[in-house]
DNA sequence: CTAAACCCTAAACTATGGTTTAGTGCAACA
DNA sequence: TGTTGCACTAAACCATAGTTTAGGGTTTAG
């Protein structure tokens, strides 16, 4: 007989709080959970499937309520593949836009520490101090620094 | 003389409402910006390089909380150098982790795009969904299915 | 001079994604 | 059989990051 699994060893499994877990049910995520005669939720492997399906969309920014619209499908079976696989491809391309924002904020960071960490480090903000502080000077606006 | 912007044209120029301007104000994000008399604000060019900072930072999931500290150390001139550098540093780990969490997880939604993509999607899904039925089957547990 | 377009603050409100609490029931071990 | 540990729900609560509203001043174009 296979084993089934309580929510303590799935919240411990996938490092979520047992709260976290609740929640998802609340929110309709695993409608594929039974209950046993005292209510308690009993989880068989591959409930796990579909859990780490749903943790790979939450990690990549999917909204609860997506979230349980593409385990719907999953739910109705193989007439569902086709919008299944559109919902992924969109999340998709929403992931690359994310990975393109990090990387091109990731050099932004960059130029930043290697200025800060640079010998020249005192000059170079020194001489933008003053530039800012030029500039406001001009302007009769208030000096921000101090 | 140099040219100053209202907060509806520093709004347009970074793609963000006016509202989230004021609360960035509010939070303490933008400690450089001055009022003119009337009480309005009043953006010199330098206060763009500061909010373009926010915005990097913001868009690489720092907390509102640590953008301040760090906007705060800004303020504090050269001595805050270091403690700029390392934020940075800390930072920059946290993006890179981040990206690795997309990039994993963005393998795992290719796996399952290419699934629902082959001629063999019905086949597989449907064998799927027969190992989930069986599984509960056996353990007792109701079919979650349609 | 006035209307439209802007600006301000304070405070209330919203959405999202949970966490915590209170009250209660079930299970397992000694 | 009692205590300890785990489970349950409902509902309250929390943090974060804004947005909206109410009430009121300012600026500018005609």
């Amino acid at each position: 007989m296979e084993k089934t699994y309580s929510i303590k060893e799935v919240a411990d499994y996938f490092n979520l709080p047992i709260s976290t877990i609740r929640y998802y049910d609340k929110k309709g995520l695993l409608p594929f959970v039974s209950k046993n005669e005292a209510g308690y939720r009993v989880f068989s492997e591959s409930d796990f499937g579909f859990i780490k399906t749903i943790c790979c969309l939450k990690d990549t920014g999917m909204p609860i309520s997506d979230i349980r619209t593409y385990i719907e499908l999953c739910m109705q079976g193989t007439p569902s593949i086709t919008k299944r696989r559109s919902m992924l491809q969109q999340h998709k391309q929403n992931v690359i836009k994310q990975q393109e924002i990090l990387t091109n904020n990731l050099k932004e960071i960059d130029v930043k520490i290697n200025r800060y960490a640079s010998k020249e480090s005192k000059n170079i903000i020194s001489a933008q101090i003053k530039f800012v502080k030029d500039e406001k000077r001009d302007l009769h606006l208030k000096d921000p620094f101090l």
